[in-house]
RNA sequence: CGGGGCGUAGCGCAGCUUGGUCAGCGCGCCUGCCUUGGGCGCAGGAGGUCGCCGGUUCGAAUCCGGCCGCCCCGACCA
C-alpha cells in the first residue's frame, strides 16, 4: 500500500478531553474515529491490526480443536426470557422490535443462540465439542469510557464448549485456557491470571486474563511473590483470629436519632468503623438471611451466595428489612432479629465489644457480644479482600491492581443447557443436559491494550504479531528520479520478500514523514534519503536499533532487526 | 442513575465572570514564491446559523430555563 492511497488521516492534536494513551494514539494515528460514545469505526489501519488478532486467536483456537461459525446478531427476545437474562441485564441488553412488533435484542453475548444450536446433539457420542465465533457485541452500558476499552458495540472471540459431564469440561476449559496462554504470548502482551466470579454471565470456575495497567478498569489483587490473584469479591481471606483481650462488658443501648449509615454512626460516636459490625439483609432462595461484616469491610455477596448454596441472592426490600428488624432501614442488627439466620465473617471471631444497629429506630446497641447477645449459624469468609491480605497461599502481603480485562472464561455447567432443553441421551440411557464452558477475549479491546502498553511520546510501537505492516519505506524526496526508482525497486522486493509494506510516497515534507511514521509506529523503517545517492539507505527498527546498509542489503537487515516481536 | 466538566471554522483552543466594537488565535486547507533529513519560511485568500429550542433585554457566544451530545469520577458491568 503507498500512503497516497492509504486512508489513515492523521491528527496532530487531539482534544484534552481523550486522556488514556490508546485512545489518544489510535485516534491521532488514523486507526479509529468515534462515531458516538462507544461507538468506533475501524479505518483501514486499525481494521488491519484487529485482523492480525483475529487470525492469531483463530490459529489458536482451530489449533485446540474449536470450530469456528458465525451466529446472528439479532435474536428473539424470547431466547433470553427463557433462561431469565432478558429481565438480569435490564437495560444493558439493547432491545428493538421488528415491523410486527415481534421483540428482538442485539446480542451482547451468545450462550443462548449456541446453546439452542448444540440442542440438535442427541448422544453422548457426539460429544464433547467446542464452537466459536468472531462477532460483533452489543451492550448498553450506563456508561462507555477510555476509549476502546469499554464499549457498546465491538468484536469478541467468543467459544463455547459442550461436554456430557464436569470432569469433560474440566478438561475442555483446560485446553481453552491453554490457547490463551499461546495468544497472550503470541501478541506479546504481559498478563496476570485472575480468579474472578460470573457476573452477568454465571458459572463458577472463572479466571479473567489481565494486562496489568493504571489504564485499566478493572480492580484485582494480587501476590507478587507466589503470582495468585483473585478480584476482590473472590480473593480468600485468610482470617487471622486473635483471642480477644477485652472483657465482655455490658450491653448498652444508644440514641442515633437518624444516623444510619456506617460513616454517620462511626462520626456521631467518635469511633473506628471497624468497632462496628454491619449487617446486610439478603433473601436468598425465598429466605431470609442476615450477614455480618466488620464495618470499615465491604460484603461479597459471591462468597454469601457461596456460603449459603443459594441459586439466587439478591438485597432483601426495603418491606423485608423493615419486618425483619423491626425498624427503619438503617437499625438492623443482629441482636433481636426476626426470622433470618445470622452469618458472619470469619474475621469477627475475635471481636468482643462491638457496636450493631438496635433493631429500633433511631438506635445503636454497644458492647454487642457473640453467644450472650445471639447466635450466629454460620461462620464464613464473607468480606472482599483488600490489598494488605495475606496471600492464602503463602501468606504475604496481596497488592492492588487494575487491568485491562483481555479475556475471560467461565465454567458454567448446565445453567443454560437446562433452561433451553439442550439435552443429550448418556451411555447409561439418562437424558442429560450438556455441561457448557465458554470463553470470551475481545479483539478491539485488545488492539488498546496493545496500544495501551506499547507506546512512547512520538507514538505506537507495534509489536510484530499485531502490526497493521510489517515496513514503511520512507521515500524523504519525491521528486528525485533515482530515489524513487530505490524505494520502488525496494518496495517490490520487500513484498517479494515476504514482507508487509508500507510505501510512504506522499509530497509532504521529510519531517511530516518521520512523525507520522513513529505516531503510527510500524516496526520497520527503511529511510531513502541523503544517502541514497551512495546507493545506502537506514534501516530501523521503531523503538529500537538503526544501521545504514547498502540498497541490496536492506532485505536481510530488515529481516534481522524484525525477527524479535519486540524491540530490542 | 448520582457528582463534576465541556460543546465557538475541518482539527485544537481563547472569548462568557462584568451583554454592545466580539466572530478571534494556532494548525490544517487554497494561490504564489521559497525550502527539501524530524510536523520549514514569507505573502495573499477562503471558511463559522457560537450544540438545539425557548426566555430576559433596545441588544445574547456571553444571563436564565429546558433538551441533546461528549468527557471524567462514582454506582453498574465483560
Amino acid at each position: 500500500m503507498r500512503t497516497r492511497e492509504l486512508f489513515a488521516p492523521t491528527l496532530r492534536q487531539i482534544s484534552g478531553e481523550v486522556e488514556l494513551a490508546s485512545h489518544r494514539l489510535l485516534l491521532r494515528a488514523g486507526f479509529v474515529r468515534q462515531l458516538a460514545a462507544g461507538m468506533y469505526s475501524l479505518l483501514p489501519l486499525g481494521l488491519r491490526v484487529v485482523r492480525k488478532i483475529e487470525n492469531i486467536v483463530r490459529e489458536e483456537m482451530d489449533a485446540a480443536g474449536a470450530q469456528e461459525l458465525f451466529l446472528p446478531a439479532l435474536h428473539p427476545l424470547e431466547l433470553w426470557e427463557k433462561t431469565g437474562r432478558a429481565q438480569y441485564w435490564g437495560d444493558e441488553l439493547m432491545k428493538l422490535k421488528d415491523r410486527t412488533g415481534r421483540p428482538f435484542c442485539l446480542g451482547g453475548t451468545h450462550e443462548e443462540v449456541i446453546t439452542q444450536l448444540a440442542s440438535e446433539v442427541k448422544s453422548y457420542r457426539e460429544l464433547p465439542f467446542t464452537l466459536y465465533q468472531i462477532q460483533t457485541k452489543f451492550r448498553d452500558d450506563p456508561r462507555p469510557r477510555g476509549g476502546l476499552i469499554r464499549v457498546r458495540e465491538f468484536t469478541m472471540k467468543d467459544a463455547y464448549s459442550f461436554d456430557r459431564d464436569v470432569p469433560g469440561l474440566d478438561s475442555s476449559y483446560e485446553t481453552m485456557v491453554e490457547a490463551y496462554h499461546k495468544i497472550m504470548q503470541r501478541v506479546g502482551l504481559p498478563y496476570h491470571v485472575v480468579d474472578a466470579s460470573g457476573g452477568g454471565i454465571g458459572g463458577w470456575d472463572t479466571r479473567e486474563f489481565e494486562l496489568p495497567t493504571e489504564a485499566g478498569e478493572s480492580h484485582y489483587l494480587r501476590c507478587d511473590s507466589c503470582g495468585y490473584a483473585a478480584t476482590p469479591e473472590v480473593a480468600q481471606c485468610k482470617a487471622e483470629i486473635e483471642p480477644p483481650t477485652e472483657e465482655e462488658q455490658a450491653l448498652e443501648r444508644v440514641d442515633t436519632p437518624d444516623r444510619r449509615t456506617i460513616e454517620e454512626v462511626t462520626e456521631f460516636l467518635g469511633v473506628p468503623p471497624k468497632k462496628l459490625v454491619k449487617t446486610l439483609i439478603y433473601e436468598a432462595d425465598g429466605r431470609v438471611v442476615a450477614a455480618l461484616v466488620r464495618g470499615d469491610r465491604d460484603l461479597s455477596e459471591d462468597k454469601l451466595q457461596l456460603a449459603l448454596g443459594a441459586k439466587k441472592l439478591e438485597m432483601a426490600e426495603a418491606a423485608t428489612i423493615e419486618r425483619v428488624s423491626s425498624a427503619p432501614v438503617g437499625f438492623a442488627g443482629p441482636v433481636g432479629l426476626k426470622e433470618a439466620e445470622i452469618l458472619a465473617d470469619n474475621e469477627l471471631r475475635g471481636e468482643r465489644n462491638f457496636i450493631t444497629g438496635g433493631n429500633e429506630a433511631d438506635l445503636h446497641l454497644r458492647n454487642v457480644n457473640f453467644g450472650r447477645d445471639f447466635e450466629v449459624k454460620d461462620w464464613a469468609d464473607l468480606r472482599n479482600g483488600e490489598a494488605g491480605d495475606l496471600c492464602p497461599g503463602c501468606g504475604e502481603p496481596l497488592r492492588a491492581y487494575r487491568g485491562i480485562e483481555l479475556a475471560h472464561v467461565f465454567k458454567l455447567g448446565t445453567i443454560y443447557s437446562e433452561p433451553l432443553e439442550a439435552h443429550f441421551l448418556d451411555e447409561d440411557g439418562e437424558r442429560k443436559p450438556m455441561v457448557m464452558g465458554c470463553y470470551g477475549l475481545g479483539t478491539t479491546r485488545m488492539m488498546a491494550a496493545v496500544v495501551e502498553r506499547f507506546n512512547d511520546d512520538a507514538g505506537i510501537i507495534w509489536p510484530m504479531a499485531v502490526a497493521p505492516y510489517e515496513a514503511v519505506i520512507i521515500l524523504l524526496n519525491h521528486d528525485d528520479e533515482e530515489h524513487r526508482a530505490i524505494a520502488e525497486q525496494l518496495y517490490v522486493e520487500l513484498q517479494q520478500d515476504g514482507f508487509e509494506v508500507l510505501l510512504e510516497d506522499r509530497p509532504e515534507r521529510a519531517g511530516v514523514k518521520f512523525k507520522d511514521a513513529d505516531l503510527i509506529g510500524i516496526p520497520g523503517q527503511i529511510v531513502v534519503g541523503r544517502l541514497a545517492g551512495e546507493g545506502k539507505v537506514e534501516v530501523r527498527r521503531r523503538g529500537g536499533e538503526s544501521r545504514t546498509v547498502p540498497v541490496g542489503e536492506a532485505g536481510g537487515t530488515l529481516r534481522e532487526l524484525l525477527s524479535s516481536n519486540l524491540p530490542a
